[in-house]
DNA sequence: TCTTAATAAGTGTATATACACGTAATATTA
DNA sequence: TAATATTACGTGTATATACACTTATTAAGA
């Protein structure tokens, strides 16, 4: 009746449970770091402002695939940002075409949690230790690969 | 005004985006493999029923711990199961604890969507290849000692 | 025993995620 | 040029996540 043993052995060494298992507590890591710095942003969002900050007018599409993120997910977190004043949107010539901007306060905010990102950083790299660029290189063939 | 490019490189390699691109990829992977079972089933739910299998009578608290989740997130995913009468929930002779098992229902399930869960847990092996132990044992640091 | 801890779990609120579907604008083609 | 297809994006809905706070129950101490 019950699920055999053999099986749920098997699912106990779920890689997708163990990387979302790793994802939450990354996250906390870094939230908890980036708390310090006073801001109420989290390191989904850095994330969001740094791509953001390197392309010109990038649309939402552009920037859903530099993320690689669903691109309705995108949008909804635009949304908060665009709410924080750290993004602009814009329609473009092309009426179809919204494109996303970050303000100057956008940008100030980036420098300032800067330093509480990093140590946040710090201390996932020394957990990680000499595995780091190992497991950085699985990550990047997980995210290229995948799908 | 802008970010120092110095900055912006570093922010480019967060280790914690890195992760969440990830756990986004593979949970997708895990969904749409799961999907072909006919069931309304996630992989976070599969790994949620297979440690409620594992205990007799898990407090939330007990069950959270093991999945290092939040108590409260589990909490809310756990009406979800409910809901779908996978899992059931008594208040112990102690009024204070909630404790969690699955239903007949449930261990179906379970057994039901283990073929495509397996699938796509192949998918993912593949694509990490000789790197599967060095990142298992990663993910396994990073969920022991973080925090 | 009555008051106060401590413990277990729920609720409010906000953000993150993604699939299915809808809408508006532009491009293509008959 | 009018009909159709394509493209870019938004919305509806459901689940996932976590922090702050509250409630209920039991345990401990005065």
């Amino acid at each position: 009746m019950d699920i055999e043993s053999k099986k749920r052995l098997e699912l106990t060494n779920c890689l997708c449970a163990s990387m979302r298992q790793s994802s939450r507590n990354i996250s906390q890591i870094y939230n908890k770091h980036l708390k310090a710095s006073g801001e109420k942003i989290n390191a989904n969002q850095v994330s969001i402002l740094v791509t953001i900050s390197q392309v010109d007018d990038g649309s939402i599409n552009k920037i859903s695939n530099l993320l690689k993120m669903e691109r309705t997910t995108l949008s909804r977190n635009l949304n908060v940002l665009k709410k924080a004043g750290w993004v602009k949107s814009n329609t473009g010539s092309d009426g179809r075409f919204t494109y996303i901007n970050l303000t100057a306060k956008g940008n100030k905010v980036l420098s300032k949690v800067f330093p509480h990102w990093s140590k946040a950083q710090e201390q996932v790299k020394k957990i990680l230790g000499g595995e780091l660029d190992s497991f950085r290189k699985n990550l990047k063939n997980i995210n290229t690969n995948l799908i």
